[in-house]
DNA sequence: AATGGACTCAACCGCATAGAG
DNA sequence: GCTCTATGCGGTTGAGTCCAT
């Protein structure tokens, strides 16, 4: 079966030859590629126009970096890939001169086997559980089985890798964020190669916001903005009168305990309470000021247990 | 040296989406 | 609003290569 864009033409498949590849760069670099349909015609090739745009982006632009991953590259993707899922084009964009193709490759062939060998889901970045409960029944205390007395000065002290272990495995038996039974959470905050447990109350309507914890040096994206803004469920029956005013004035404002600091967002538009499915938080838009990187983020997230940049707990389970 | 399984990666396939008419 | 076409993207395939036996 051909391309529909194709099928009524003679064209060439399988591997290009350095002949055909000439070509279409002698083409491109003299016309440019304005028009996908009408390169294959124009530059002589019997190829289709979807093929020379893959041809083209993949092996023969100018500006594409070849050889191997790096390990920041490869740290950049792990920590991508978290946020993003395989969302390919879009992790390919943190790495300059690197193809969704690529990083898809390198992905599968490479990093995956490693994120398993290590313990780790590769799709949800999670622990992998022996653990996890068969029917997603979660309970109250299954996400309370971390907490620390630690304070916001204490940050910077070093915990211990059976404390990160056991917040890793308390996140792990929590995967899709569904149905959470309260607005209370655990919090594994990450803060350059030391992860810090700390106990979050959200007061409010807090499925629907949260607090951004950044600093200038690194951006640090705690899971509960995650689950606000993904937003994911809560039974109806929890809300009550307070809540729906909250809702009518278009801003709710979330508490946390441990935050060094706070960037409170409105919510300007909010789907309707439902029992049927999830309420979800749209238009949201943040005060300026905030240096988080929202284009990164690419406005759409992911469920997931652990956030980090470089030096975080991928360092850590690395070198376990 | 021969062979077969594992691995890599370029290329293809099918679907989604945007835009023109 | 509908259809058609072009483009972009993620999943999958398969030829070539590597490596253990």
């Amino acid at each position: 079966m051909g391309h529909h864009c194709c099928s009524k033409q003679k064209v060439k498949r399988g591997l290009w030859s350095p002949e055909e590849d000439e070509k279409l760069i002698k083409h491109i670099n003299t016309h440019g590629h304005s028009c996908w349909s009408s390169v294959p015609k124009l530059a002589g090739l019997q190829r289709c126009g979807k093929s020379c745009r893959l041809r083209w982006i993949n092996y023969l632009r100018p500006d594409l970096k070849r050889g191997c991953f790096s390990e920041q590259e490869e740290r950049i993707i792990i920590d991508v890939h978290r946020i993003l899922g395989n969302r390919w084009a879009q992790i390919a964009k943190h790495l300059p001169g690197r193809t969704d193709n690529e990083v898809k490759n390198f992905w599968n062939s490479c990093i995956k086997k490693k994120l398993i060998s290590q313990g780790f889901d590769p799709n949800t970045h999670n622990l992998l559980s022996t653990k996890k409960k068969a029917n997603n029944n979660y309970t109250t205390s299954s996400i309370f089985t971390v907490e620390t007395s630690l304070s916001s000065s204490s940050t910077k002290e070093l915990v211990s890798m059976d404390l990160i272990k056991a917040s890793l495995a308390a996140l792990s038996t929590f995967p899709n964020y569904t149905n959470m039974p309260q607005c209370q959470t655990s919090l594994s905050r990450l803060y350059g190669s030391v992860c810090v447990p700390t106990t979050t109350n959200i007061i409010g309507n807090s499925n629907f916001a949260s607090t951004i914890d950044y600093k200038k040096q690194s951006t640090i994206i705690n899971e509960n903005c995650m689950w606000s803004v993904t937003g994911f469920e809560t039974p109806h029956h929890e809300f009550g009168n307070g809540h729906e005013e909250m809702k009518q004035e278009g801003q709710v404002q979330v508490e946390e305990k441990n935050c060094q600091e706070e960037v409170l967002y409105k919510v300007n538009d909010l789907h309707e309470f439902n029992n049927d499915g999830p309420r979800i938080a749209e238009n949201v838009t943040f005060d300026e000021g905030s240096d988080f990187d929202f284009e990164f983020m690419d406005s759409e997230l992911v469920p997931c247990g652990i956030f980090t940049n470089l030096n975080s707990i991928d360092q850590l389970a690395w070198n376990c």
